[in-house]
DNA sequence: GTGAAAGCGCTAACAC
DNA sequence: GTGTTAGCGCTTTCAC
């Protein structure tokens, strides 16, 4: 006892105060070196006769790990950053749910932030990574322009050898691994899709303007509607935020116009479901009068009436190698040679198109 | 200098490994105390003189604070655990972004666990909240019976003042703080306005038979219709999961019955969602045939078609005082005299009912 | 307001 | 395999 104050502090009230067990407590309580204590409950080996002991007496005092303590010292944390513009589009809760479901038999957690497509939240959920000590990262394209003061962080990562992977995201000064998703190939197929099945007239209801995911999949379509020599009116583009309501919106301003374009291209699901909403409102047919389709593939895609056309992103296969990918490079400490992890979505042929 | 190691380190490949900068060589280089460098890091005030040299010296060197060296050291953690059966539900997307929104301004952080109902991984998202001494946690209804390790990780965490919210779950031997829900008064107006409305054969569409939230529902809506002497039959309630794929499943159920039902309340959103793409599959007619109605209001309940009606959750106020109560009970160290948050849904009407 | 010293709980490094 | 020692980077305590 001599040398450890009490684990029992008693209160002003007279009542008491539980601190935590340390594994100096079992080591005073199973007269082995705390240094065994923390190799035992490592995980590692030790005697089997000071094993039962440490073990039983952890499991007696209601040991638990201080992993703070254990990270500081070790240098790691077991968290892995997650930065999404809006964890309520469902892709995103998605992905998330891949991620945890890759990360946590790996011993890594997840850390979530969701921006909401604000610059300062961004940066400030970068500023809490780097001060928690993430192991790794993913970034997820900001629907805006990004910050300045982002980029001088993700470049201390990266000197850290901190893994860093980026989505959708603009491929700009810093050399971190990339999750590539062929926008182009996807649209081409969608465009062709519509084009053989009759639409002539296709009109396009995006993201907005800024984004990368934004500007590939409209200059694909547009690409491709040149090519197949189909109608094309720059008022059948129209921009504004990855939310239902923004689709509805765009949408209504399509309508009033005439000619009136037979198909809606969405830049995602969400848009998609907008645009479905505005249309079945306003008594116009679909797939008959206009067709409709989306991108991504969330759940939604199949609950909405019409369901879905749309085009599917292989998340699964996404979240597994990505988590392959940052474990390899945390364990390595090598964030050199930056990887482009490629994936070309589905096309997915249901209802609305 | 003496006394100090060089903070960047030669590599074999002859590459510099660049470490963490600390407050010690920001006391080194301006020539204070390493004391004086952290408060006026921390935000308090120092000699203006200092003040700006410090500032300078850490915008210079790249300094970022080591949040687990200062947790370790202060015994807080800056973390609020979210533990939700599935992050996939939009209603708990929902409810972690207003979270998220009401914690960040108060200097917590949201560490979000999304168990998929399992009882290990509920075991282990407890465990993991425990060793990263998480300051307050709130924990959603498992979707299933509950694990008795979960109790007395639980009682841990009460028996050392973190502040522990229950939400959804049965009352048992803890107790915490808990956010209740009114689904009795819900329930009842809903199957009130379903009978005002005309319907005379409601059936119930519910979740797992073990939650609280489907025995609390389903028990409400059973009353209501015995006390408004509606025809009631045992086959017209069906169990299941919260899931639009097992609502379209019992709804399947449901219509091969005769009678056949003329209203199905569901017990959330998805479970509707579900309801109604079986019901329009097979040509059924919604509200004129049968009557379809949700639970939470989810965004999904408006882009469905016909619009769903539903009880809306008062998701904001919850988050908002939730948060609330969190920080009050971890500024006073006090988890004495639980408080229950009543709150009551609110019926919106649109026009799947 | 500032500096010196101690220590949060753990793991790493090294003898034995 | 085990014990000893040191120290991760910070905050706390206490003189001054």
């Amino acid at each position: 006892m001599a040398g450890f104050s009490f684990r029992l502090s008693i209160l002003s009230e007279g009542r008491y105060d539980a601190q935590m067990v340390t594994i100096h407590d079992i080591a005073r309580e199973t007269g082995v070196s705390p240094n065994t204590v923390a190799r035992i409950l490592g995980g590692r080996r030790g005697r089997p006769y000071n094993e039962g002991k440490v073990l039983k007496a952890a499991r007696r005092l209601g040991y638990v790990r201080n992993l703070q303590a254990s990270n500081l010292r070790s240098g790691r944390s077991g968290l892995i950053g997650l930065l999404v513009p809006d964890i309520r589009n469902p892709q995103h809760t998605e992905f998330f749910q891949l991620l945890q479901d890759a990360a946590n038999p790996m011993g890594f957690q997840i850390l979530l932030f969701s921006s909401g497509g604000r610059m300062r939240q961004e940066l400030h959920a970068l500023q809490r990574m780097e001060q928690s000590r993430v192991d790794g990262l993913i970034l997820n394209a900001s629907e805006g322009e990004t910050d300045e003061g982002c980029d001088e962080i993700l470049q201390r990562f990266l000197t850290r050898k901190t893994p860093v992977v980026l989505a959708g995201r603009p491929e700009r000064t810093i050399r971190a691994d990339e999750i590539v998703i062929d926008n182009h190939a996807g649209m081409r197929n969608m465009v062709r899709y519509l084009a053989k099945t009759g639409r002539t007239k296709i009109a396009f209801v995006c993201g907005d303007r800024q984004s990368l995911a934004t500007r590939e999949r409209h200059e694909a379509c547009l690409a491709t509607v040149k090519k197949l020599k189909l109608e094309a009116r720059t008022e059948w583009s129209q921009f504004g935020e990855y939310t239902p309501e923004s689709g509805a919106q765009q949408t209504a301003r399509l309508l009033q116009m005439n000619p009136r374009p037979d198909a809606i291209v969405a830049g995602n699901d969400l848009l998609a479901a907008g645009a479905l909403r505005v249309l079945l409102d306003a008594g116009v047919m679909v797939p008959d009068d206009v067709a409709v389709t989306g991108f991504d593939d969330i759940p939604l895609a199949s609950l909405v009436s019409p369901r879905l056309t749309t085009l599917r992103q292989p998340r699964e296969k996404i979240a597994r190698e990505v988590m392959e990918l940052l474990q390899e490079r945390i364990t390595t400490r090598s964030v050199d040679a930056p990887k482009k992890l490629h994936y070309e979505p589905e096309l997915v042929v249901r209802q609305s198109a």
